[in-house]
DNA sequence: TGAAATGTTGGGGCG
DNA sequence: ACGCCCCAACATTTC
């Protein structure tokens, strides 16, 4: 009997342009696809409600279109290198093949695989599929990382263009092996009591069929006005890709080449490229979703935290309606309009003092599309700590975010906004609290005497 | 991928 | 006809 291949899924839980399912189909061998939830190796993040609930869905759209294909997907729960290791044996596999990740944990976890295996003879391959540019193939002209988009992006474009996306692999051989699997309700990714989910339920199809037909609809129906309705939200003219990317179910390769096809949309194309700078700036920077990329923003004297406070922006209470309105959709959808989530984002900040940490992980928890390196990097875009945020003390004014981007109030009204509810702070007086404590970060900027 | 304050300009009302 | 003022509209600077 032919010893078996594993493909290793993690966050690309697709089948079209799947490097490591490619190469491994292409060897002939019987193939075993394995995911494993990881929630106990050092420094993982632990996911969020709204992820778990997308990871159940798309994890059983992606077993079911392997099992279409005669191929199994195996669940398993624990310690990444130690479940491996055991598959390995288990299966007596020869070979493992996976798509690179890019936070420091994980890149920890997959290194110390890889040489391990591979000591012991097992053919252990890393592929690049989920990004356009590998974080290391960018640099600038004295060998460093980027750290504003603009000249980052022209220096992705002058690389070679990303390679046109695989097929689906032609053939799949089943493998003989019987392997235990979890049970994926036993891992309870899904919310009982209560039961929050009907929102994402009715807004999301998780799984790769449903993000390719939303792909092909947003670049025939939204591409050719993008550029202007983007920023509208109310107009639903965005990709509405972003969990999509965020599981892998498409991979940005397919995005880009579909786009480009079609005419393209340079401003499209550049909502792929802050993804990848995203990625990026977490490879050169780790610590990205705990330390401020700029040390001087460590002098900001967050004021002690006011937990009534949080909570109303949490629900949207805030008694501003464009806040409110973006609160509401996330917790009903698990999914805010990306200019919304810059001004509720700004709100927290600046207009309630809370660091910007607390929002990160509200966000991470209530986000079906929130990754390590995106959501971090915009919290931190929006707070001025992070890269290419000039102005760092820019603060969004709710109000006039509002009669500039929903004028009709359609948005606001669509997610319940528009409240009768008193302000809870004053705009124009804690700007000036905002901007004042951004003195303290001025300050630290200067050198000592 | 800001906002607000400040500066500049030019048209029109009016003495 | 002319100068003066007001102020909207736009541009620039500052936070």
């Amino acid at each position: 009997m032919t010893a078996p291949v594993l493909v290793w899924f993690r966050d690309d839980l697709r089948i079209a342009d799947h490097p490591a399912l490619h190469t491994a189909a292409a060897t002939g061998a019987p193939i075993i696809g394995i995911y494993v939830l990881d929630e106990e190796s050092a420094g993982v993040r632990a996911l969020g409600g709204a992820a778990r609930w997308w990871l159940h869905h798309s994890l059983t759209s992606l077993g079911e279109r392997l099992a279409e294909r005669g191929v199994r997907l195996v669940l398993r729960r624990g310690p990444a290198v130690r479940l491996i290791r055991e598959l390995v044996t288990e299966t007596g596999a020869r070979g493992i093949h996976w798509n690179r990740r890019y936070g420091k944990p994980e890149r920890d976890i997959d290194a110390e695989l890889k040489s391990g295996l591979r000591d012991e003879g097992v053919d252990a391959h890393s592929h690049a599929g989920n990004l356009l540019h590998e974080p290391w193939t960018v640099q600038t002209g004295a060998g460093t990382h980027y750290s504003v988009f603009t000249p980052f992006w022209r220096a992705c474009q002058a690389l070679p263009a990303p390679r046109l996306p695989l097929p689906e692999p032609p053939r799949m051989t089943p493998a003989a092996v019987d392997i235990a699997s979890d049970a994926l309700t036993d891992w309870e990714l899904l919310p009982t009591a209560p039961d929050w989910a009907a929102g994402l339920r009715t807004a999301w199809t998780p799984g790769e069929p449903a993000a390719v037909a939303r792909l092909h609809e947003f670049l025939e129906d939204d591409l050719s006005d993008y550029d202007r309705a983007r920023d509208e939200p109310a107009s639903g003219a965005t990709s509405m890709i972003s969990p999509r990317l965020r599981w892998g179910e498409i991979s940005p390769h397919t995005a880009w080449h579909a786009a480009v096809e079609v005419g393209g949309s340079a401003r499209f194309l550049a909502e792929l490229g802050w993804r990848e700078f995203a990625w990026h700036t977490l490879f050169h920077f780790p610590a990205l979703a705990d330390d401020n990329l700029r040390p001087e923003f460590d002098a900001f004297p967050w004021p002690p935290l006011d937990p009534d406070m949080l909570v109303s922006w949490q629900r949207g209470e805030t008694g501003i309606p464009l806040v409110d309105a973006g609160m509401r959709e996330l917790w009903e959808t698990g999914h805010m309009h990306n200019r919304v989530r810059m001004v509720t984002a700004s709100f927290l900040i600046k207009n309630l003092l809370i660091d910007w940490r607390i929002g990160e992980e509200w966000f991470w928890d209530t986000l079906v599309d929130a990754d390590a390196a995106s959501n971090p990097f915009n919290w931190q875009w929006v707070a001025g700590s992070g890269a290419d945020a000039a102005p760092y003390f820019r603060v969004f004014n709710p109000i006039l975010q509002a009669e500039k981007f929903d004028p009709h109030g359609e948005y606001i009204r669509r997610w319940g906004g528009a409240t009768s509810r008193e302000p809870i702070v004053d705009l124009r007086a804690t700007r000036q609290a905002a901007l004042n404590a951004y003195e303290a970060v001025k300050s630290s900027q200067r050198p000592a005497r």
